[in-house]
DNA sequence: ATTTCTGCAAACGTTTTGCATGCCA
DNA sequence: TGGCATGCAAAACGTTTGCAGAAAT
């Protein structure tokens, strides 16, 4: 939880667009799911659970579009390549390139330490596609083992 | 410039593996555009014109993961989800989510901002992949304006 | 000579698209 | 009612694979 299906549909609704039943039952998964990182699929699987009927692929591919339009929807590109979509709140993600193990960092912490870096670069930090690819503990220990 | 062909041949001869000239075209593009950053299809086409002559997709994707397997090659994933490969040395990426626009950033600068909070989480910037994803100033500007 | 590498062609998973029908506002 | 959204099916896309033949060691 955290974030309102409510607010989805506001959102949606403020933008002159139709609440459909796929819709709804998209929204209402990426809202009881916003702590977690859903990929296209599995937010196809839990909306046609959701709305205890069959939902066309396209459509969600077409709702997360419409939902990232908005802009109450973000996605990253993780370290495994596949997408997650998820509700646009603040944090970013620190994920690893072997295992894809991927932990949440608060924005403060991105924010006061990288800001200026990207800053100086000419880039802004705003965005809730930020990212970082790194290696985990766990995957560097067993490289490090490895021949 | 910056990376010598030799090192890459080199580096596929300790393993024991053979140069045959679809490798060493793709050694050449790789070691003449170590300052770019290209994605498959680049490196294909400009390792068939080292060549001058045609080579297969499917051996280009090999021998960059060959490649890869001997610690020489690493690939990042950037905000336009293309992949780009690229000669592994001693820089980072910051990377627009907008237009794709793509600047190195020195290993230095990103270590001594972001490796505190990476081991804080369990993390380490020890690999290659690390990339940033953000927005660059004039993608953010448009934003602004645009409605 | 032997093993590896290549080209070919087809399969693959993900994402996108065109179009006719259906449904929300 | 009118226009947007859906389902369907097919295409597009990047990547991977199996296999027989070619080539490097």
């Amino acid at each position: 939880m955290g974030v309102a299906v409510d607010g989805l549909i506001a959102a949606l609704r403020s933008e002159g667009l139709r609440i459909t039943p796929a819709r709804a039952a998209v929204c209402e998964v990426l809202a009881a799911r916003s702590d977690e990182h859903l990929d296209v699929s599995s937010v196809h699987e839990l909306a046609e659970a959701a709305a205890g009927r069959p939902i066309d692929q396209s459509t969600v591919y077409r709702t997360l579009e419409t939902l990232e339009e908005t802009g109450v929807v973000g996605h990253v590109h993780l370290a495994d390549r596949r997408l997650v979509h998820l509700i646009a709140d603040e944090h970013h993600h620190l994920t690893c390139d072997e295992c894809g193990k991927t932990v949440d960092i608060p924005s403060s912490e991105v924010t006061s330490a990288f800001g200026p870096i990207a800053a100086r670069h000419g880039y802004s930090l705003e965005s809730v596609h930020f990212a970082v690819v790194a290696r985990c503990d766990e995957c560097s220990r067993l490289r490090a083992e490895a021949p």
